[in-house]
DNA sequence: CTTTTTCCTATTGACATGATAGGTAAAAGA
DNA sequence: TCTTTTACCTATCATGTCAATAGGAAAAAG
């Protein structure tokens, strides 16, 4: 399990903004409510991507939150890496070459490195944008 | 966090009977202490193995495990999916479609099929037989 | 019948995940 | 000013998995 809901949530929460977004504030309450997402859990989601400059945010009645950026300058491989932490899929890759004693002999390690430069271009590669498209795609 | 020590050490096991075995059954005492892992621990994984007919084992003196097809005939998809359990990256495609009650609307569903198709072909791909050679050309 | 080995069942400690609880601070409107 | 709405902050909890450990039983060879 390389993603968590942390970063499916904020993924589905990133692609609300681009459907049901504009210029207004939108409330955590009503994200949570359409996407079926728990509202507390989501506030921890919001914060991260909140102080990250992913998003504006804005106290009080009529506040919220709202995208800063055109939906095809977010790759999903930042929002992921931002609330994943990293995208690496195995121990032996997360903490530089030399974490591991047997990394100059090891015969898998450079598959692992493979591995996690494939995955790597495959998440920056796509964008909120994509996204969309790629739902249009399915249904044509 | 895709891929746990238990695949890992899988793999690393069946390298070792591609470079120190043969004919002759090797002892899992004699494996643990090459790799570096816990005994015990190897114990289940070399079951797994075992009892799916990827290796061969023999009781008591001069027993062991080895190999019983040739390394180009294992996959490290075989032996991943074996250990792992599975190779799917988000539980929203781990439990076939109808899992999720929004599957039929979700922007990032399609995302997450495209990345277990990669991954799979990916470990699929590769051989212990490529392992080896995968290493012999990063020290060219 | 002793040694070497695989095989079986159960338990443990550590850690991350997903979620909950309760409150504080800011902004807007009445 | 006061109430409502909202984001923000800290702490806690329940669950599950991972990695490892423990203590044996069964098989095979000498």
């Amino acid at each position: 399990m390389i993603v968590s809901t942390k970063g499916r949530y904020a993924l589905r929460v990133m692609v609300y903004f681009v459907l049901h977004g504009g210029e207004d504030y939108i409330p955590l309450k009503e994200i949570a409510e359409a996407e079926g997402i728990s509202q507390k859990y989501l506030e921890a989601i919001m914060t991260t991507l909140s102080k990250a400059g992913f998003v504006d945010a804005v106290h009080g009645k009529g506040g919220g939150y709202r995208l800063n950026r055109k939906p095809e300058e977010y790759t999903v491989g930042s929002i992921l890496k931002l609330t994943e932490g990293s995208l690496n899929t195995v121990s032996c890759t997360t903490q530089g070459p030399a974490a591991c004693s047997r990394a100059t002999c090891c015969h898998t390690l450079p598959m692992w490195e493979r591995l996690d430069k494939m995955v790597d271009e495959f998440f920056e590669g796509i964008t909120l944008a994509d996204l969309l498209q790629e739902q249009k795609n399915l249904k044509a």
